[in-house]
DNA sequence: GTGAAAGCGCTAACAC
DNA sequence: GTGTTAGCGCTTTCAC
């Protein structure tokens, strides 16, 4: 920086101040800065820039995985919003493991990141004072329902267990599954599971039970729930499932048993993965806004971070949509 | 630092070796180095570290989307594994475009990162430069061809479409027809085309196309595709897809056309995706180690930053497996 | 094995 | 609008 100061004929700190607050310097100086940069290549040392600012423009974001789909998108959209605002995305993964979120947390911390994003609002009470302590804005994305550390940015889960057991139950289904894998460790899935549930037997006349693996949701899974459920129950007619992968098991699993889909069985997903329109009956599934809680997450973090904590809105409830296709 | 150090009676720049070389420090100095960060819960500073050292602990990867599964699959391995070496992943999405790559390795750079992964083996001319410029270790993944900037970790997309057609020539397929999606800006795609139309041409008696789809993969693009393909080569009798999505809808739109698969035609995928083996029929496809990507390139960046750079292999061809299964 | 000293490349008051 | 100054919290020789 001081390499371009020089051959600006300015002081550094005016070079510092164009990188910073690019109004706050003269066209003249400007112009003569940005010749400087392009003739020596400039690259700026964020680093030390962090260092002397107390704080970096890194911003930590920790999903159980980025190989769930849902997450991915989340993800990704965020990386292209911070990106437009020269914010680096730093990546953790906790595979459900609260323990390890922590662990992450404590490293994104020694980065003194702009922002930590966090996935769900159940973490150990070590994670919560660490981040209270760090005065670091976090956002907790993907769920809503309990009181957030800092801000909160995604849809109430037993809702959509609740939507999906309300469809099944208008088109005249009586006995309902809710079809779940890995409920143990996905505390999401399991609040769809009790809103379906609930619904279900506070609805009159309707029989609901839940059919539950331990692996991670993949399709073949969806079969062997499946299997199970008319196995366990044969007069089942109305099939919930945790997510479309779930969901597509079952669809498979229901044409080699040749029950039909929708007439015998409705069945209804969760996620409208990139399948789900496709498949053969298109599936009806819940569509949760993976990208728009990527964009209110990362539009909370730059209102935080340029300066104007303006009155700020602490928890944004993204909502979720029924897609109702074939399958039900 | 200097708390600490104050508080165990030692020097800072113990404390420092203490971080970066324990087996440096005398094992009382460690005990009260240890307590000391224990009752101060102290967190390292790692910008001033890293501008002091010249060097951070963070390794920018750079994918075309981490919703695509596979560099979601090489992605969160990687991530594993560098944590293990308290490595931070930095992460940045190209969407397929090099100039994107270009402004995100930039960015990367001014982290002076430990190393930077980068997806492929194409790039600007100045994006190898600043590459070559900056003495950062750099990790080409997920192909393998032509001369890597740095290291290479992945296999050859020629090969992949070589091995489906040759899996469909034996299986006594004549009229074989490649379906890829996106193939203008996702290489690799096009790659694995090429090379499965080279092998079937240079069989004798086969003949083969290829149709393609701009739009990315997914089950809808599959479908048409298949549409397409049966009413332009009504004879078609064997098909390869560029991935599994493409495959999904292949069998999706095979079964309201009532072609029977694998009697009248036979369908090979990749990917190995979730679904896969649990289609309808199973689906044949080539699985590409997207972990084993990750743990060899995140081993090669441990190696190339605890100091040793033993005579570095540069590069890693990690092959990828056929899964003969019912649609072949 | 441990300590002293000199920065690393920036930012942020503050003065002008 | 621009310059001066004093660090930010570490690492890294180099002595001892």
């Amino acid at each position: 920086m001081m390499d371009v100061a020089a051959r600006a004929e300015l002081s550094p700190s005016t070079v510092s101040l164009y990188f910073r607050k690019p109004d706050a310097v003269s066209p003249s100086a400007s112009r003569s800065i940005a010749q400087a940069i392009e003739a020596l290549s400039y690259v700026p040392n964020l680093m030390a820039g962090g260092l002397a600012a107390a704080s970096s423009r890194a911003v930590s974001i920790i999903v159980p995985s980025v190989r769930n789909a849902f997450f991915a998108e989340t993800v990704a959209t965020m990386q292209a919003e911070l990106g437009k605002e020269r914010l680096q995305v730093m990546l953790g993964h906790t595979e459900y493991s609260e323990r390890e979120e922590e662990n992450l947390v404590r490293m994104a911390l020694s980065w003194a990141p702009a922002a930590v994003v966090l996935t769900g609002l159940s973490h150990t009470n070590a994670t919560r004072k660490l981040l209270r302590d760090s005065n670091v804005p976090v956002v907790e994305i993907w769920e809503l329902g309990s009181e957030p550390i800092d801000m909160a940015v995604g849809f109430h889960h037993e809702q959509v267990g609740q939507a999906a057991a309300n469809h099944l139950i208008q088109r005249g289904r009586k006995r309902l599954v809710f079809l779940g894998a890995r409920m143990q460790e996905d505390r999401r899935a399991a609040f769809r599971a009790e809103g379906f549930l609930e619904t279900a037997r506070n609805a009159g006349g309707i029989v609901a039970d839940v059919i539950q693996h331990p692996a991670p949701s993949n399709a073949a899974v969806g079969a062997m729930l499946l299997a199970e459920t008319v196995r366990k129950f044969p007069d089942v007619d109305g099939i919930a499932c945790s997510n479309d992968h779930i969901a597509l098991g079952v669809i498979f699993e229901c044409q080699r048993l040749g029950i039909t889909i929708p007439q015998r069985l409705s069945v209804v997903g969760f996620g409208d993965l990139s399948f789900s329109a496709a498949c053969n009956p298109a599936l009806t599934t819940i569509r949760p806004p993976g990208d728009l809680i990527g964009t209110e997450a990362a539009r909370l973090i730059i209102e935080n971070t340029s300066g104007g904590s303006v009155n700020k809105q602490h928890v944004i409830d993204t909502r979720f949509t029924l897609l109702q296709r074939q399958s039900s």
